[in-house]
DNA sequence: AATGAATGAGGATTCATTCAT
DNA sequence: GATGAATGAATCCTCATTCAT
């Protein structure tokens, strides 16, 4: 019986340093030898694994996406009333899982990412979609009919923040990166922040 | 008799080629043949005129960000009240001569650029100061000491709403895009959008 | 109680599919994977059977040389006189058993191998060398002193025919080449065709 | 004014080298780094001239097909009768310039990279069918009708010489080897050799 | 007996960059 | 001013082979 089960533990291991290359590189200009190596293993391993460095990225990618949507989903569950539903996801959106150095890197490249690919492109697609879903559901019973301008406008504001985080050379600091973002939501909904 | 000052004719157009490179490649990954190609001269001449790859990119970068401020200027000068100041602002961010696919496209990928080289990073930062500087000034007669944070948050939106027009399929819409940012400033100065 | 007796069925099995996948991809770059794949089996097993891929390679030689040594026995056997003797050589260069897409790519790539390994270059001299010792046996009675001559004619006719097939793309056709071959014959023999 | 012209001659040094390398290692397994060692260049420059290894390949075929279309071309003008002209064509085929240790690994390895690339499929296509057709024309005025089917038995026989010529470890003789073929033809019009 | 796991050693290809002309 | 020529250094990916279980 032949040692088994690697699978999982590898494609994990490379998924995570894949996020943590790209986060100390900066872009997408990562090679598969620098993230084999940081999960331990040989470049030829990773690609048994994967197959190839796109599907790699769109493992990490997926990744990244998995972590935000539980964070959300698990904030979201946490929320009794409409406007702490919306204030949720904002402060999902900025939380220590996601609102790290090399998650905010690896989601910008994944934007540039997915400008040549495909899948990566639906994946963000599906995100925003989500992230529209949810705020428009949150934001209905507060400011009715404009639920879906408002949503578009706090969406933005969400990405914006974030892409902008990309920049500032200091540690992330989610808590005032979600308040910026709840004060457009103070205003939408009639609290002058 | 040699031609003479074809110097700034030869780096204008390998600047205008490296940002339409980038725009039909999505990404920074463009060759300095292809951009040497479309410019319609030699690798070696574009390297000849700037010295390496990096400093072709910055040039491109900083012809963007210059049209961008031209823009801007050119629309704070035609405005006459605080308000009007703003909303040039805001409107000169989604101008034609700035919303287009390919600028999107450089844009998003300056951003990913100034993640490892400082040259880059500083020009966006200017960028970004200037930019807040225009708002804060244009807020201040409309929300007083608020406008800093004001500031933050439009300048925010514009950036999220900028870096998601990456990832539409369709030609980009200034005018719709500009109206996103402006319903945030109608609610930030107390106009119900 | 773990299976016993197995070498001989994997050995089999690798060796049939090895013959399949170089008649598939008409050239001796086939892995060892691909092989192990088609034999149904892991390449480790491959590997634990035949110790390299170059037994792998020489042990389908020998089989597909097996093969055709049979068929030339059988059809000797068969024969009642010194021109059915010459004949039943002839044909059975060409029958069903020898004469397929397969065999024939497989039969062409290993000219190719023995031209680099020693084994491979033995065996085809082995072949060579019965071949002609039949041919010459049979045509001793036929043509007297220049059986050798007549030996060495037919023997490059047989392999020009056979070299040829791996050219054509239709199905292969034996009886219409070992009338080719036979045409030799009769002129040879004085039989005008 | 830059140093200009080179393309044909690296063109030309890669091709014969390739030649040169695969009747050293008598195979296809060849890399493009030892040709362009051989050459006098490096990989890159042979990537930059050829584009891939596959058009590598296709014009050293194309350079051994030529150097023979060559020779039949040349024998056949100084030929004066039928019988000149056909004994020319074969007496070409085993010229010093064509029959020589590596062209006849380069011509065995061409068949076998003709089962997997349709462009040497096609170039092979165009030889049998110039020397069938050349054949034929030479041959009509010594067997009439028989013509096609001589010229077939003709032709496979000089490939099956040609092939066998790749197993014998001594040096090519080309005298030799047009005599055994030459034999057919004796018998084929009648002449008993 | 059998195999999943793992890797070292390449190999084709690309590209920024330099240089002689 | 301009460019063809040239290359060293990567980089992705493949594969035969080994080993622990």
């Amino acid at each position: 019986m032949p040692k088994t089960g690697m699978q999982p533990v590898r494609r994990d291991a490379l998924v995570r340093a894949t996020i943590a290359e790209i986060g100390r590189m900066g872009s997408l200009d990562v090679t598969v030898a620098q993230i084999a190596r940081r999960a331990g293993m040989s470049s030829a391993l990773a690609h048994h694994y994967f197959g190839s460095k796109d599907q790699i990225f769109l493992a990490a990618m997926r990744h990244v996406m998995a972590i935000y949507g539980a964070e959300v989903r698990g904030a979201l569950a946490a929320a009794t009333t409409a406007r702490g539903r919306v204030e949720a996801i904002v402060r999902a959106s900025f939380s220590t899982g996601s609102f790290r150095r090399d998650s905010v890197s690896a989601w910008l490249n994944f934007y540039v990412l997915a400008q040549t690919n495909d899948q990566a492109r639906r994946l963000l697609s599906v995100y925003q979609r989500r992230l529209r879903s949810n705020l428009v559901h949150g934001l209905r019973p507060l400011v009715g009919d404009r639920a879906l301008a408002v949503a578009e406008r706090i969406g933005a504001t969400i990405d914006g923040v974030y892409i902008r985080e990309a920049l500032r050379g200091e540690a992330p600091d989610g808590a005032k990166a979600a308040d910026v973002v709840l004060g457009v939501l103070a205003l939408e909904t009639g609290v002058m922040p």
